[in-house]
RNA sequence: GGGCUGUUAGCUCAGUCAGGUAGAGCAACGGACUCUUAAUCCGUCGGCCAGGGGUUCAAAUCCCUUACAGCCCGCCA
């Protein structure tokens, strides 16, 4: 068999391994982020990964349930400077209550209660709101899971039970992973019941009674640095704190009977080993079949909510469609990549040459075996909403138009006039579907919000007013030469040779020529295929402005 | 100090698992379309596949090693 046509896309072969194991119906995928704070598009991977793999799996006839856990149990270790509203906007503390956070650190996500206008009763509901529409912005349907909730409805209480009943295997497992694992070592935390801060001090435990009493003696934040308890002595039942999260994670493995997870390369090297060996020995089950991604950067730096280095999924679909985000994540894995959004549009040739290819309408084979298994779930929201369910073969009539020119056309809010641009340069056809044009238009508004945001050299924008630039003799006769010319009506071809023409007549150099018009017409030196614009756009305003009469 | 992952053209990336003549897009440069102006088409340039060593008839691919980047071996995800 030849090498190439062996290349496969990674949701298959991991779907190969998932297959290989006797597996229960359904299988079981999950993601899990803490709703800590701004959910960005590092996040995402904990729900994109999965649903490529839980897409394979449905092709081949299983029943797959796709998960997401809420950590919202978790506490509040740190205050993050820069947070996300309900709009998606980034706020600073200054436009919070950013006491409530600091009277919380220690606290549940889900006990703290909601600084921010949304509708939710507290921090971690919003976050995991933020969290749910980003996965509803990416198309992926998946079930959320509150760990609070299932704290409360003692879901984990078994596991509890099975960790405080083996603490010496488990110290003696831990040990092997971590260093410093005390003898004392209790992989529970009881929460406080007096200042609801997640604590240690465990005293006893009682495994008759199934309680663990406590003198809070407070918490680590996020440096590590000690936090003080309140002092208080109470007790706590197995739903009243949290297992530590090395022992959390295998314990969701057992509880949600978890068959695939990927996670972070953060996880990789820590947490997994321990985790495979604590299912396998305290719980009694074979841990899923894993599987790592690599990080996101910007500029070369780690993703960070805290710090505000971030992108969200919201940044991204303002650029890009839905689909494009959704290409990204069926990447490769195990690269890192840093996401440059200045240079988003190389992503969306990229995705475009990969359509290209599964339509077979490209010259040159990449990796055809990747995009044929890929695509169709890439765009599966995107077929469905545009030409009904799976159907691939209408969708093969779609028409992208290259989004550096996307970009270009945005320089007229008019849609109108956008289409005839497209349409004269033969990228849409007028008696295209309406979907075509729609999806295909759709780009405009895109790129025309990538050029404004970085501020590129596709910013164009009709000046409103003739912007003020000194005309000699030569070049105003020129210029009256072309107002005459367009008042005439004459099509983009014949105004193009008219601009070298009347140029040529006038002895001004063409390049010139053609930047003064920019100038005139963006208060640029450079801009579109000239003719063509002349041509499209309102031929009343550009005589006028070619006369700098307004 | 130990471990995991990555490093392929100026840029963005395929290709590495199962070794078989280094690939694409963009950029650059040249040309075509009566036309330096973001469309389209043709062409050119561009790489010791991070460095070194090994295995092999054959290595981007396997092994060892070095460098660089990120992460883990405290807490937390």
């Amino acid at each position: 068999m030849s090498k190439e046509a062996d290349r496969r896309f990674w949701a298959e072969k991991i779907s190969d391994e998932i297959e290989n194991r006797k597996l229960e119906d359904p299988i079981v995928i999950k993601g899990a982020v803490s709703p800590s704070g701004s959910p960005h598009l590092g996040h995402l991977n904990e729900i994109m990964r999965g649903y490529y793999v839980a897409e394979v799996l449905r092709g081949r006839g299983y029943s797959v349930r796709q998960i997401f856990t809420s950590d919202d149990k978790d506490a509040l270790r740190k205050i993050p400077n820069i947070l996300t509203d309900e709009n998606w906007d980034l706020v600073g503390l200054g436009d919070i209550d950013a006491k409530v956070l600091g009277k919380n650190l220690g606290v549940p996500y889900s006990e703290i209660p909601n600084p921010f206008n949304s509708e939710y009763k507290s921090y971690g509901d919003h976050f995991t709101a933020l969290l749910k529409e980003s996965a509803e912005m990416a198309g992926v349907p998946i079930e959320f899971i509150s760990t609070t909730d299932m704290y409360n409805e003692g879901a984990f209480d078994e596991t509890v039970r099975e960790a405080l009943q083996n603490l010496s295997k488990v110290r003696e497992i831990l040990s092997k992973y971590q260093r410093n694992v005390s003898e004392d070592y209790i992989p529970f935390i009881p929460q406080c019941e007096k200042c609801r801060r997640l604590t240690t001090g465990v005293k006893r435990i009682d495994m008759e009674l199934e309680v663990i009493e406590y003198e809070c003696e407070g918490f680590a934040d996020a440096e590590g640095s000690r936090m003080g308890g309140c002092g208080h002595r109470g007790v706590a039942t197995f739903r009243e704190g949290k297992l530590s999260w090395r022992f959390e994670w295998p314990a969701d493995w057992k509880v949600l009977k978890i068959d695939f997870e990927p996670f972070g390369k953060d996880h990789a090297e820590g947490s997994w080993p321990s985790g495979q060996e604590i299912a396998r020995e305290i719980f009694g089950i074979e841990p899923p079949i894993p599987m790592v991604y690599e990080w996101f950067t910007i500029g070369g730096k780690a993703l960070s909510s805290s710090k505000g280095n971030i992108v969200t999924i919201r940044d991204l679909v303002e650029l890009v469609e839905p689909e494009i985000v959704r290409y990204f994540f069926a990447k490769n894995p195990n690269k890192q990549r840093d996401l440059n959004l200045e240079k988003i549009d190389i992503l969306v040739d990229e995705f475009d040459e990969f359509e290209r290819e599964y339509y077979g309408e490209n010259s040159q084979k990449i990796s055809p075996n990747v995009s044929m298994s890929a695509y169709p779930m890439v765009v599966k929201n995107t077929v469905e909403k545009w030409v009904g369910e799976g159907d691939l073969g209408a969708f093969k009539s779609r028409r992208r138009i290259p989004y550096r020119f996307a970009a270009a056309l945005g320089m007229n809010d008019d849609r109108n006039l956008q289409i005839e641009i497209a349409n004269r340069r033969k990228i849409i056809d007028k008696d295209m579907e309406d979907w075509v044009t729609s999806l295909a238009i759709g780009r405009v508004e895109r790129g025309r919000q990538w050029a404004e945001n970085y501020q590129n050299e596709y910013n164009y924008q009709l000046s409103r007013k003739v912007p003020e630039i000194e005309i000699d003799g030569e070049i105003g006769r020129a210029l009256e030469e072309l107002a005459s010319f367009v008042e005439e009506g004459h099509n983009e071809v014949e105004i193009q040779e008219a601009i070298y023409e009347i140029a040529k007549n006038n002895e001004i150099e063409i390049g010139q020529f053609f930047e003064v018009n920019y100038r005139l017409l963006f208060a640029q030196e450079r801009g579109p295929r000239l003719g063509p614009l002349l041509a499209a756009l309102d031929r009343e305003f550009v005589v006028m402005r070619l006369r700098r009469e307004g």
